[in-house]
DNA sequence: GGACACATGTAACGGGTTACATGATTTC
DNA sequence: GAAATCATGTAACCCGTTACATGTGTCC
């Protein structure tokens, strides 16, 4: 049996299907790529384009840059038909991983400024990713991207991140408004508004048929026998 | 000097922080808590109860099920004073993995049938994300919820946690409909229609901030680990 | 009294990370 | 011609995962 592969395999396959690359490339062309969807350390890729390479689904070619060696990837048809049949196969679902709101959960231990700092650090790394999103339209509409044959697929993708980055960002301003309109983190006379705040979030509730009566909790000290 | 702690840690601190737990309990109630935002296997969280507690971070007490014995752990002094210290450091930026994106960009290889399915399964997540949304919004309302006495808090977590789901929803059903209109997979005359709607996308480009003054971004800082 | 779900973990593998090494090119 | 930076990787540790093991209440 084939060693079984990952999903970060398939995505360096499928930026290697769109033309060649040196490993090099491969891993800082990655930000243009999939940082921001697929986020994984550099050396990750040199690790998977060997083991594709090994596995026949990549070609590599060394090249010589005076005494340093360097290896230029392309896809082989192998490789192009595991991407097909790995489109058959059912999706991982969206993950996210948000410290923030962890630390948002324990703010009342620390200070005020503190979460504002965490909040407004937030803030800031969304404005960054979403220069990064403007420069790349920007490429597209210049008509100068790697992938501009592809347009009609990449600005779907596009679209994705800009929507979704808009969001956070706005959340995180409203948020930062929020708590600085505060004197302090205590609980003091703030959770009424919260509740009217949460009232009007859009999202539906489970009926009330459906609502389960609240369980006891599980028994925090259950009875010795 | 002491092993470096993870997020993982505080993640597992910041929820004993509520009250105590079984672990059992607390791997299950991960779900209300951190699932959604920062979601580890359960194994991972029985190692870090016990690496928490060999610290003296938590505070682990041994009872009796019959011939089983189970642990509950409650957090120290101690513990607390790591999550204070922890507030003070820089947070890790939004992270996300979408595998559902890197087979949008090769989708073409594959059939229309797969990406809808694909982008059909991306829906029916999210739905159950919203779904699961849904109850903890009608827990605080109905005043059960273990945290209420924090919803001033929360409220901004679950405001969050609806936003971006409802916009990645919204994302998922407006591109099935657009790739649903479609004949095929092929760039066959999408290419305009789709530079059209790139440049629609609400964000500025490098261009037009040039011609923009906008104030000098807060820097960025360093990536934890 | 057998089946089955719940409760409470342990073992082991592998992917992902950080740290390091070394050659080539540019800068001053 | 030294320093800094770019280019091209390797090594090793550790977090996170999947798979398994075993005890306990419950249902019919």
């Amino acid at each position: 049996m084939a060693p079984q592969l990952t999903t970060t395999s398939y995505a360096v396959l499928a930026q290697v299907a769109v033309h060649p690359w040196s490993t090099y490339e491969l891993a800082q062309q990655r930000v243009r790529y999939f940082r921001y969807v697929w986020p994984r350390a550099e050396s990750a890729i040199y690790r998977e384009v060997k083991r594709l390479s090994s596995m026949g689904l990549l070609d590599g070619n060394k090249e010589w840059v005076g005494k340093r060696a360097r290896t230029v990837y392309s896809i082989t048809d192998k490789g192009r038909e595991a991407l097909r049949e790995w489109l058959a196969t059912p999706v991982s679902p969206f993950a996210m991983d948000f410290e923030a709101l962890i630390r948002l959960f324990v703010a009342p231990l620390g200070t005020k400024e503190q979460i504002v700092t965490t909040l407004t650090q937030v803030r800031d790394d969304v404005r960054e990713m979403l220069r990064f999103g403007g420069e790349v339209k920007q490429e597209f509409l210049d008509g100068i991207s790697v992938t501009q044959d592809q347009v009609y697929i990449r600005a779907l993708a596009v679209d994705f991140f800009i929507s979704l980055l808009n969001t956070v960002g706005a959340w995180a301003e409203r948020t930062l408004a929020e708590i600085e309109s505060w004197d302090d983190l205590s609980p003091d006379g703030k959770n009424e508004r919260a509740l009217e705040k949460i009232r009007e979030l859009p999202v539906l509730t489970p009926e009330s048929v459906e609502r389960t009566p609240v369980p006891p909790r599980t028994q925090l000290h259950p009875r010795r026998r």
